[in-house]
DNA sequence: AAAAAGAGTTGACTTATATCAATAAAGATA
DNA sequence: TATCTTTATTGATATAAGTCAACTCTTTTT
């Protein structure tokens, strides 16, 4: 089921020798879900190192209105929640597969003992955390500091294929109403920022967008 | 100026003997700074690892009205920053003390070759790290996920300090008006959750206010 | 090509929070 | 204690974004 040159392909491990891949597999199972399956719920208490191997999990938060609020999508191969196994704390948020696809559990407390050690595990650990450390100052520079306007004008800017989506999953993306997104594209259109060609719109002005963020 | 018993008493070094101690101090220095300097601004190139020694380093934004955005503040003996330095990349917000202060500075360059291999480094930089992001997530959640009222009910429940403060620094803390958090303290008063008892409140239904966030 | 379904847009209205201005209360200073 | 200064509260109003409902444009299905 899972094997070791599965293992090879995460590049938290591609400098793991074999004697160490097999102890890894050894600690390691491998589990699939099926699309809109949870991964965990917010509260539970984290146990398993756990990294996406196929698929797509988003992590999300429920407000008091009932609105999802998605604050990360990972894709393979990447680390998810380390932070709650770490701290040893229980999730701060929900987990669920977008598509289908399937994770790699590994138990930490063994992990720990065997791999922290390893100078380039260690690396990789770090950049995954720094990395994380990044996309959530992203997050709250763009839900916290600014306002619709602006959220809109970065992200369209900065996410190529922002404009390629459906409206609707662009404002769930950018968390407003898919009114509130179209008044603003339709602003944008009138100042000469964007323009829309057959059904989709597209940038002509990034200078002025980039003005309304900075 | 700086010594290797401070260095010492730092929690992230406190297992380095003296000759790699030396080593620290010498690719190392303290800088002091007044209440209000400027640690860092937005945008500037991370160079150093940063650790506050003494006083308090606010990390801010500045949103699009000119508000300030507090995002973090870092009490003695803490890592400012490190994800950016990691990462190679400009600092996403800026730093200033909140009072008098120093800070420790070590070439990042160095550090990286000589002590990242260190297990007990390694581990205390983990840790860090994800305290770090356990702060974000918690920024992130009382931000984004919940409206004012909530906000305060979670800030009070969660704080200790939270209504020894002015009301006015509670409310920047919160990211909202004084009269806002007036006026929901007002409300909380009503339903009978908190009481003012000589001109600062107290909670008295701690469950009720819980309710309210979760 | 027509019909049906889905997605996007628009207008009217509501709501949460900010803003501004006036007052009240608290704390500091003389 | 009286006066000054700062901080907190209150009311009135403004603003940004959400909600609801109608309508229009796409896309898909038949």
């Amino acid at each position: 089921m899972l094997s070791i040159d599965e293992l090879k392909s995460i590049n938290f491990f591609e400098h793991l020798d074999e004697k160490e891949l097999k102890l890894l597999l050894s600690i390691s199972r491998k589990r699939t879900f099926s699309q809109g399956e949870i991964l965990f719920y917010e509260k539970d208490k984290a146990q398993h190192l756990t990294i996406v191997l196929e698929g797509v999990v988003k992590i999300y938060k429920i407000d008091p209105k009932n609105n999802e609020i998605v604050l990360h999508r990972f894709r393979p191969k990447s680390l998810v929640a380390e932070m709650a196994v770490f701290e040893g704390i229980s999730y701060p948020a929900s987990a669920a597969f977008e598509s289908e696809g399937s994770v790699l559990e590994i138990d930490f407390e063994k992990f720990k003992e065997y791999f922290l050690a390893n100078t380039d595990v260690a690396f990789a650990l770090f950049k995954s955390l720094t990395q994380k450390i990044k996309y959530l100052d992203n997050v709250i520079a763009l839900n916290v500091v600014l306002d619709s306007t602006a959220r809109v004008a970065k992200y369209i800017c900065e996410n190529d294929d922002a404009l390629k989506m459906k409206n609707n999953q662009l404002a769930q993306y950018l968390h407003m109403t898919p009114e509130t997104l179209s008044r603003i594209l339709k602003k944008f259109t009138k100042l000469g920022f964007v323009e829309k060609a057959d059904s989709s719109y597209k940038i002509v002005n990034k200078e002025a967008l980039t003005i309304l963020f900075e």
